[in-house]
DNA sequence: ACTATTCATATGGTTTTAGTAGGAATTGAA
DNA sequence: TTCAATTCCTACTAAAACCATATGAATAGT
């Protein structure tokens, strides 16, 4: 049902391994060796991540990218979102237009809670707090 | 990324039909006209949920489903379960073998946490939580 | 015998996922 | 000025998942 996309985690990976060299310029062939990912692939998650101003590039020979903000201002939320957009777990959610149900729908506040809680948890964690491992099992 | 397929929302939709009507035989036609929803994809969902036993059948003419339990007595996590097996947003979360990284993933966590809250929220809301719109939208 | 229902299984179209591939544009350095 | 290293851009594809539709067999009540 719910299933995080190689996109989403290859884009965290990334990040965090920007993070860990915080003011160098990165090179994606680096992080592709480090990390084990697809050059290609990474290639086209970065656009994602450019567009939704986490990253900056250079381009040309000693070119490369690096983080736009500090790791603590980064979400996990916001790297979800840059990716694939708002987060609804099911469309309902998003648009309150797209079915004629939603009135009297039971099941709706169901998925609007689960919505809104996985939305609130990926907001409160951020890149640094993957960085240094700072993840509490506890439910917050 | 994170998305609730349409078995597992017509499924839910099927068994609160089933626990409005409690005690009664309830013809899947019924279910299907009356929710909308397509008779021959409904037929498809049913034998999941009646092989996790929440469920049960008579055959023939006259026939029909009925819930199993109470419906104070159906999670919501199980009817997601008996569709689509265990809850696992990433596969590394619910087996260790599956990815060689897992022992110093920094990200493993997060999915880790992720995957338990979203587990716990749906264990925690009955069919009878549903059926009397009993849903609080605090986070628990 | 007839009808209404569940049960079992096969088939198909569309979308998403997870890449691969080729080459253009840019820049630094020799 | 040339070369090499890098980002950027776009097209393509195989496989899986999703969302059904279709056909008919088995069963049971009347």
């Amino acid at each position: 049902m719910i299933k995080i996309t190689t996109k989403i985690r290859y884009a965290i990976r990334l990040l965090i391994f920007l993070a860990q060299h915080e003011g160098e310029m990165v090179f994606l062939k680096d992080v592709s060796e480090k990390e084990n990912i697809s050059f290609k692939y990474l290639e086209q998650i970065i656009p994602y991540l450019k567009n939704s101003g986490l990253i900056l590039s250079k381009r040309g020979a000693r070119g490369g990218y690096i983080l736009a903000k500090k790791p603590s201002q980064i979400t996990i939320k916001e790297i979800v979102q840059s990716i694939e957009g708002p987060i609804a777990i099911v469309e309902c959610v998003a648009s309150s237009e797209y079915c004629n149900r939603s009135n009297n729908c039971v099941p709706n506040k169901l998925w609007k809670k689960l919505n809104e809680q996985i939305s609130d948890t990926l907001e409160t964690i951020t890149l640094e707090d993957l960085m240094l491992n700072r993840i509490s099992m506890e439910v917050s």
